[in-house]
DNA sequence: CAGTGAGCGAGCTTCCGCTTGACTT
């Protein structure tokens, strides 16, 4: 019999930990919590002290009966879960659940997975420390009432099985507001005018230290520049450092996965739990930057002998993060040693991020020199100054320097040539361009979960399922935006001349940014209206420090709940005992032909346009708004081109030949059947006749489902994935060398046969 | 899921934080 049971959260830390401890202990993990509010009605009672109504959740069923008989046969149930609010919360809902008894009941933490701290930990355990328990029901009940009082409000407002609460609102009102931040961003456009010089034997680039509004005085100048004299005024030398960002935490981590490998914040996870799982880093899940001092003294080896001992420097950093808890360590090889790793591309990928970021770390600035040239101009107020940069010494940067958000940043080595003031240097060319100012970023999901994370906003483990949270309410909508173009005026002098021209710019283009979408901004505005307290960003920040209090045992948890929920509940009263629902009606102006009313609303179905006014006796027609526009910014003539589909294009044996734009894009319809047009290939609006008949001749031969009479049941079918063969109740993939279209009988079988051994 | 948009009413939806499976082709 086993005398000792471990109940940690994780099964992979479960795993590790077996190795450290003795044949008398057998570690368990409870796969985090195992109990949560019931969802019938709030799980809440109100008039009862806030008492919460806890059930254990169908899906942890197993693991609580299973951990229940170990505990019974256990001498002593050691609960291991993590050392912070949620963590001290499961070890309690254990110790209820399992009616685990005091005296055989221990509470033990540690902050790494290594021997010597798990063995420590044992030898010093704790009791359950309530206070902290009841800042975790504290969060639980008012993230409850929150979310379960408000959403209601919405479904009845506004539109069904929509959905408010402390994260997702916040995240929503962040994206409605940079977006609104963008339409009313009134772009400007200044006169930039870069030199390229000559002189101590070398060529380099200067920019004149004043930017001119219009291209005449743009020209005006560089008229005068064609007889100045250009001499150096002034050098200044000044030696500058650079330091390594510390060890990744979730956040940081999405955010480079993002910028350097082009990952989703929810790949991103799934890769990391991947490698966690197969032990190849820690966990992934953390908001601490803290190394342990084994990890630390690995690092400091590996750099030594990669790089050299003048590599190295050992550094501690501090978790700076507001509301950080800190149960983990930072994000970061199991094995420092190990800079590469087997598994699939995007795994290795990852690892080696996250290996150069947690090494770098450790290593030693870099060493830089800047230096800036002042160069006036003769007869004039203007200098040009040219700013270079040199490494002196790489340091950290031999292996990783962290991205930035934005991508304007023309930061390169320059190399500036040694002058001394007086003297001459002479220009081979002077630019002006016209340049215009950027509005704010949009937000991409890793730039909103750094947000998130500044505000306090929000858990490690909450970041990925709160962006897509978000998206499938359809509040935000993540996507790819096309370049613009637009003229850009310059003037060049050359070879004593000046002349004057536009080019072409490229501008605007978004990679999978998040756009608000009209029930976003509906919502958003709503909730803004009716409860700002919520909506507030400090609000979380405010009752944390409440919590903050229960934990230490200043203050009752009950209290701050009833305080909290007299004032939000009367007015979740008030607001629902107003009659109206919220309407959005926008009118977009007159149809210019008909000279009927545009208008734009939303419905039941999210934004449409509507094009006449029932009340002056016509029948209105519809048109729903496409994915990325929105009730705030379409246009009268963006709407007008909504009702140029669908198009009816003629008849084809003897049915119609329908053009549209559904769902899933645009279509060809015919006969009922609905053929998705390729992006590129065909442009809905001007398709002819001919060429959506030779779509459909070319679709009609792709029919499926198939049957074969010898074997009723077997059917080749076409699904998410493209045709499989489906036979008494089970699906078959069909291999490549297969054609779907007309493989015989003979080879499904095959393919069944070859396959039902699994 | 390939449209819809009046009005009514039944029955459903919903939160945040801990954790991984079990479905699949």
């Amino acid at each position: 019999m086993e005398e000792n049971l471990v109940i940690v959260e994780s099964p992979a830390k479960a795993k590790t930990i077996t190795k450290f401890l003795g044949e008398s202990y057998i570690v368990k993990s409870s796969f985090g919590h195992i109990r949560d509010l019931s969802k019938k009605n709030l799980g809440i009672d109100i008039v009862n002290q806030y008492k919460p109504d806890y059930i254990v959740s169908p899906e942890k069923k197993k693991v609580v009966a299973e951990l229940k008989k170990l505990a019974s046969e256990a001498s002593v149930v050691w609960l291991a879960s993590d050392e912070d609010r949620e963590g001290e919360a499961i070890a309690w809902h254990l110790a209820q659940e399992l009616k685990l008894k005091p005296e055989k009941t221990r509470r033990i933490v540690f902050h790494e997975i290594t021997k010597e701290a798990i063995t420590n930990a044992v030898k010093s355990p704790r009791d359950i420390n309530n206070n902290l328990v009841n800042a975790q029901q504290a969060r639980r009940v008012l993230d409850r009432l929150v979310g379960f009082e408000l959403s209601p409000i919405l479904w009845k407002k506004i539109k069904s099985s929509l959905s408010a609460g402390r994260v997702q609102s916040v995240a929503v009102k962040l994206i409605v507001e940079r977006e609104r931040e963008i339409s009313a961003f009134a772009d400007e456009s200044k006169y930039r005018v870069y030199a390229q010089f000559t002189g101590g034997g070398k060529s380099f680039r200067a920019e004149l230290n004043t930017r001119f509004n219009t291209l005449g005085e743009a020209t005006a100048f560089l008229n005068h520049c064609k007889d100045s004299a250009f001499t150096v005024d002034q050098v200044q030398v000044k030696p500058g450092k650079k330091s390594p960002a510390p060890p990744f935490t979730t956040s940081t981590l999405q955010q480079e996965a993002s910028r350097k490998l082009n990952f989703s914040v929810s790949q991103t996870m799934k890769l990391a739990q991947s490698l966690y799982e197969s032990g190849k880093i820690t966990y992934m899940r953390t908001d601490s930057v803290n190394l342990s001092s084994m990890a630390l003294s690995a690092a400091r080896n590996v750099v030594s002998t990669e790089f050299g001992e003048e590599y190295s420097k050992t550094r501690q950093y501090q978790t700076k993060t507001k509301g950080a808890q800190e149960a983990h360590e930072a994000i970061r090889p199991t094995y420092m040693q190990n800079r590469q790793v087997d598994g699939p591309k995007p795994e290795q990928k990852l690892y080696e991020l996250i290996w150069k970021r947690a090494v770098a770390s450790q290593m030693a600035d870099a060493k830089t020199e800047k230096s800036i040239i002042d160069i006036c101009v003769s007869n004039s107020k203007y200098r040009f100054i040219a700013e270079g940069e040199v490494i002196l010494f790489d340091g950290f940067l031999k292996l990783y320097l962290e991205s930035v958000d934005d991508d304007n940043s023309e930061e390169k080595q320059t190399i500036l040539p040694k002058l001394s003031t007086g003297e001459v240097v002479s220009y081979s060319e002077i630019q002006a361009v016209e340049k215009y100012s950027v509005h704010p970023a949009r937000y991409n999901e890793a730039s909103l979960v750094k947000k998130l994370e500044e505000l306090g906003i929000g858990r490690p483990s909450t970041y990925a399922p709160t962006i897509s949270t978000i998206q499938q309410r359809e509040y935000v909508i993540k996507e790819d935006r096309k370049a613009l173009e637009r003229n850009i005026g310059y003037a060049l002098l050359k070879a004593g001349s000046v002349v004057q021209g536009t080019r072409i710019e490229k501008y605007g283009s978004e990679h999978a940014k998040l756009f608000p979408t009209s029930i976003g901004m509906l919502v958003t505005d709503y909730l803004m209206e009716h409860f700002p307290q919520i909506m507030d960003y400090n609000f979380t920040a405010d009752i944390e420090k409440q919590f903050d209090e229960i934990a230490e045992g200043n203050k009752d948890w009950t209290e701050m709940i009833d305080a909290f929920y007299k004032d939000f509940h009367s007015k979740v009263e008030s607001t629902l005992s107003q009659k109206e629902t919220q309407r959005y009606e926008r009118a977009l102006g007159t149809h210019p032909q008909t000279g009927e009313a545009m208008l734009v609303k939303i419905g039941r179905y999210g934004a449409f346009v509507q094009c006449g006014d029932a009340e002056s006796g016509a029948v209105p027609r519809y048109a729903s708004l496409r994915k990325n526009q929105n009730i705030e910014t379409i246009t009268l003539s963006e709407a007008l081109e909504l009702f140029k589909l669908p198009r009816d294009l003629g008849v084809y044996n003897d049915s119609p030949v329908i053009i549209g734009v559904g769902k899933f894009g645009p279509y060809v319809k015919h006969n009922n059947k609905f053929i998705s047009l390729k992006k590129t290939k065909d442009d809905p609006l001007c398709i002819t006749y001919d060429r959506a008949v030779e779509i459909i001749s070319e679709n009609a031969s792709d029919c499926f489902p198939r049957s074969f009479d010898e074997k009723p049941g077997l059917q080749i079918l076409k699904g998410r994935f493209g045709p499989y063969i489906a036979f008494e109740g089970k699906n078959y993939r069909i291999p490549k060398q297969f054609d779907p279209q007309n493989m015989g009988l003979n080879d499904c079988l095959e393919i069944i046969k070859n396959n039902s051994g699994k």
